[in-house]
DNA sequence: TTTATTCCTGCATACGTATGCAACAAACTC
DNA sequence: GAGTTTGTTGCATACGTATGCAGGAATAAA
């Protein structure tokens, strides 16, 4: 189909060797000025395209960065996609986006990660089995989670530091004298979850404040239902630490529907300050995610494993900063 | 890197030759059963994954569909995304996800696509010059303008119908007894909002309805300012047509802030029928994009074209839908 | 049984690039 | 000027797969 000039046309046209065409265009290698601007001017006039399948076949190499990710629809790992696009772009790495709908990553999208040969991989919004964390262990293939932590410091990942957020949140809610709280979680298998639950319980205990829980899912509509489940069961609490503000949206709204003034009635603090935490409508008191700096941690991990990999692995945890707007 | 197990490795294995392993795993090659099984069960053993380089540099093809956008923010988009990576995941195609920056794609873009041979190419909330255009053509690589038309039939697009819908919504706010109405275009470059302008200006110019109109650029943050600039500027209008959904939001919660009353003192109509355009927050009236269909007929004329290429393309329009909540 | 047909299979080659090796030229050292 | 180092080039080969071709096995037709 397509026209497909080859380096070997550069070169004749060039008269240069095949070898020296290929040189010009693989960093590092060693080329005359003269002769690299001979080809260049011959690939100019030819249109020449290095053919990257031919190029990685032959290197067992790839510019292509694995992105793993579920929750497209939370504005959170929108701006997390746009982020990480536009600096693979300025690292010269393209994105293969794998779409998952479970919260494990399936074998299927594990195997497209692998027959691409990808140079790493991040995954968000989404966990991984050791088992299958191992495939890309065993292929010297650098994986990040981002935003979730698995266990036992098997592999690297990055987060915000979400223990210290929540108990900075509990600590401030108590100081703004609330006594009966709810806790809203996310996905209860989610490492953020849990931990932001760990921290905010943990403070309450302290306090011997009492606190009631219920578990969500981390979406709009599930905030909203949670909410009114809570508003039919028991009194107005006088606040909600809810995991993150999608659903925090949707707390405020199931409130409002019930007359309950905020932050009059109740108070609401959410979890991630997305753009529309700050919108007029909302408002939100939130803990603000340090995500440029969270993808660029990601980012320069990668860059560095790919240069020469090492399998190192660590917890990352960037501190996040507390967002005071007038839902408390 | 990799331990690289290959065709050979898995002939030896299974006693038989490269070439029916290789066979196996081509769709529609002839090979026994009793060949077939012994090759699976080798590769099984070994763990044979095809290099999807090899097969690439001499097959000329990929398995990789590009999919370019840029307003990933807007949920629209979202779930547009998901939705194709969805169903191109069951056609056992793959993603490379090419985010722009511009409105209009960049030539860096455009090589990476050319650069892996890309499928088919999915261009949305993006625009192309007509010169970058061709290249894909030249190349024979089938290329689809979702939400997005271009002149002269020049390229194949898939939209739903703009002109029809905002006629419809122009004649429903006159059925409705708005006179003094306003209009909020989104980017004035764009088909979409160029279309949905001309459809509501043809009907209240039919009708003799005096109208003001203002652009803004499809964000939440544009349509806030707009408003806030309108409410200085004139009287509060009889309804406001928002050229997109997420842009309403902006535009009713700017009306909120001034005390307008909504839909008692203006009306507000939408675009899109964004999941945020249902919440109790807003219950935004708007115009339901069948996003669904419009996602289904752009995957199977991709599809088709690489089947067979013919290069054919047309401007395929799908009715949407008008969804009437309490904003008017 | 013989012949014709269908179905499989292996051999050999091609895809477009990267790279070790040797050859050579140029520059430098003394 | 002889010897040494550095830099550049072409040759030949390898990467892992797909595929045309011819030969062989198996089946059908006679």
């Amino acid at each position: 189909m397509r026209e497909t000039v080859t380096a070997k046309d550069v070169a004749k046209l060039a008269g240069v060797s095949q070898s020296s065409v290929s040189r010009v265009y693989f960093e590092g290698a060693s080329v005359s000025e003269k002769t690299k601007k001979r080809v260049l001017d011959a690939a100019e006039e030819l249109g020449y395209r290095p053919n990257v399948y031919a190029r990685s076949l032959i290197t067992n190499q790839s510019n292509i960065i694995g992105l793993v990710m579920k929750g497209v629809q939370n504005p959170f790992y929108a701006e997390v996609l746009k982020r990480f696009s536009s600096i693979f772009k300025q690292h010269g790495y393209s994105i293969l986006f794998v779409y998952t709908n479970n919260d494990e990553i399936q074998k299927e999208d594990v195997d497209t990660l692998l027959n691409y040969n990808v140079a790493g991989v991040v995954v968000t919004d989404a966990t991984m089995s050791l088992a299958v964390g191992e495939e890309f262990v065993k292929n010297h293939i650098p994986l990040v989670f981002f935003n979730r932590k698995l266990g036992m410091g098997e592999f690297h990942s990055v987060c915000c530091n979400n223990l210290n957020a929540s108990r900075s949140i509990a600590q401030y809610l108590l100081s703004k004298g609330a006594t009966d709280m709810v806790l809203i979680t996310g996905n209860e298998h989610t490492s953020t979850s849990i931990e932001r639950e760990k921290g905010f319980c943990e403070v309450l205990d302290q306090h011997k404040n009492d606190y009631r829980k219920y578990n969500s899912n981390y979406t709009y509509e599930g905030g909203y239902r949670t909410a009114m489940t809570i508003l039919e069961e028991m009194r107005v609490p006088s606040a909600f630490f809810v995991a993150n503000d999608i659903m925090a949206l949707g707390v405020i709204d199931a409130l409002r529907k019930n007359n309950v003034r905020i932050p009059q009635d109740t108070k609401v603090v959410g979890f991630d300050n997305i753009d529309m935490a700050s919108w007029p409508a909302y408002e939100l008191t939130t803990w603000e995610q340090p995500i440029k700096e969270m993808v660029e941690e990601t980012v320069n991990y990668l860059m560095d494993e790919v240069t020469s990999y090492t399998g190192f692995s660590r917890n990352i945890e960037i501190e996040g900063k507390f967002i005071e707007r007038n839902t408390t």
